[in-house]
DNA sequence: CTCACTTATTCTCAAATTAAGAATTAATGC
DNA sequence: GCATTAATTCTTAATTTGAGAATAAGTGAG
């Protein structure tokens, strides 16, 4: 067929360049980090790498050069996303070439010492400050809230203006329930706007203006937003799948356990539900062992079962009802 | 630095080829449907088509040809997974290229007749007869456990032996409950313990013979895993996100809705309850019509409320607990 | 040694949600 | 008008949550 021949030659000279790029997460200190690559001033940036031929799989291709390149060994991987818009183009490449982009997330147990290049750990809520609601609403969102609801009010019509309302409504939960996982919404809705940098640097017409970007640290391309996309499928997934558990320490207690969700998800629990939930599940048992000086009375060490991998239909650590601080 | 150049051009040399692949799934006289390609006495493909670079988004380009060559209009498209084993090469490449393959699931209102080319709907229990619960245990599963507990049986040690048990109760729920969402889970069991032709097709070591394939038509390369991909996505996201809608025509029956879930989940469920879970999450409202003759009394028809999307945090159509049938 | 303090762990109880099945309603075709 | 077929509404028991109180077991100061 000519016109099957005729593709051929034009995917052939579409060629796009190929890269792995991941988001380690750790959490130390109940606090979330992510592996962040700093060259001079320029924002960071995601570590990232290239496909090589010799690899059979991408995820193989994918640990092997993060452990070479950050002194890591990862633990759990998962496929995130595929980034491909065409205006993510390959620096300094004489003609538009796509850049193609495999995102991952990867799951470390702890954050060890930075590796040989100039990588570090770094609080995932610098990038997003308005994800952390564990001390209450974080003071950014006020800001925030101000700004979109001027854009609301700043609509062209009457349906525009319902429909920005809604968006915003339902991203920013103005009065209603935060929902932990519209983390990438909640980017989205910022970039169009034109309330982060990149908006401008990216060169788009923005109702804001420049300078009226709210906090939370930049990065280069669109790794803000890969970021965004690895912390809302993280903040799903611990509800339906054990993988908090490989962030943990091989032993560790029920509060070890709950800061660790809560730095995730941004949330605090409530303390005496989370722990019925999690027992009820049986995702773990005790080692016998004590913790020593917590404070107070010291705690029982827990394990995770490995079995429940196997064993039950999907088994996760759900979140017991958002703890309702008395106050804000 | 020395070490980049020498990866730059190892990247070159590497250049993958790539192409997009769609699952375009649509549910007609109760029946999921899955847009398959048939040239010849070979195995079905999936629809795929090249990346090219006129495209904005991998999106765009993904339903550009979609579009041109199967007449379909795709409604609700995401993406799924990028492929990309080594093994998976360019058919009739001189030498081997890797074959990156993005996947996306595709949802379409309705089954139109077949586009152009050799292009069907077939129902998507063809492949894997063991996902549809709907009347009762398929026949099919007593065979698959058969073999499987003969597989269990068959461990070289103890240990060994518990792993595969715990397996295969995870899997294929022998004396648990059945979790719709492990399909791709199940297939890749059968493709490693060999009960699937493609294992022999690949010529991997297998425990099972040959001609020990259980029944399920086979697909192209790894088609049937990604087509296994799509349906456990879509099944989970049907829990949390209002995407059953997009299979339904403008105006429709909670009867047919519930069928329409059914035929996704393979499973059957409890119809007040059902009822009573959509109506409680305010997902549709009346259109004031009424269907005219189903039998009995004539349903209300109902219609989707398109701004729950804006509206709530993440609303889906979850499963009012599976109804437990009288007797198997 | 005892008290104040801190955190862990267990209990309680009301409110909300779910599962299952029964009862009631409204058509259709003899 | 009656049998049949679905749709729709109700009921009831059981289970699961959300919130907070009560109790237990350490530590360090005096």
């Amino acid at each position: 067929m000519a016109a099957h021949k005729e593709q051929q030659a034009r995917a052939e000279e579409d060629q796009p360049a190929v890269e792995l790029s991941a988001v380690i997460v750790a959490v130390s200190n109940d606090e979330p980090k992510v592996l962040a690559v700093r060259s001079g001033a320029a924002p960071d940036t995601l570590p990232s790498g290239p496909l090589e031929s010799r690899h059979r799989t991408l995820e193989a291709g994918l640990r092997s050069w993060v452990e070479r390149q950050t002194r890591q060994t990862l633990g759990y991987v998962e496929q995130l996303y595929t980034f491909g818009d065409r205006d993510r183009l390959v620096p300094g490449a004489d003609k538009r070439v796509r850049m193609l982009s495999i995102g991952y997330l990867a799951l470390v147990r702890e954050a060890r010492p930075e590796g040989a290049s100039e990588t570090w750990w770094r609080d995932w809520y610098r990038y997003f400050p308005w994800e952390d609601r564990r001390s209450g609403k974080p003071s950014v969102l006020a800001r925030i809230e101000r700004r979109l609801r001027h854009w609301v009010a700043d609509a062209p019509s009457p349906a525009e203006r319902r429909a920005r309302e809604q968006r915003v409504r339902a991203t920013f939960a103005l009065g209603m329930a935060w929902s932990d996982e519209r983390v990438l919404e909640r980017y989205e809705l910022l970039y169009e706007v034109g309330l982060v940098p990149e908006a401008h640097r990216d060169g788009r017409q923005t109702w804001a203006a420049q300078d009226d970007s709210v906090e939370g640290e930049t990065m280069v391309a669109d790794h803000r937003r890969v970021l965004a996309t690895a912390i809302a499928r993280l903040r799903g997934k611990i509800k339906y799948r054990p993988v908090v558990f490989e962030l943990m320490p091989p032993a560790f207690t029920f509060l070890q356990l709950q800061r660790t969700v809560e730095a995730l998800a941004g949330l605090r629990l409530h303390k005496a539900n989370f722990r019925r939930l999690v027992q009820a599940q049986g995702l773990v048992e005790e080692t016998g062992a004590v913790s020593s000086g917590t404070g107070g009375r010291p705690a029982r060490l827990l394990r995770f079962r490995h079995d429940v991998l196997l064993e039950r239909p999907a088994p996760g650590v759900r979140l017991p009802g958002v703890r309702r601080l008395r106050r804000a």
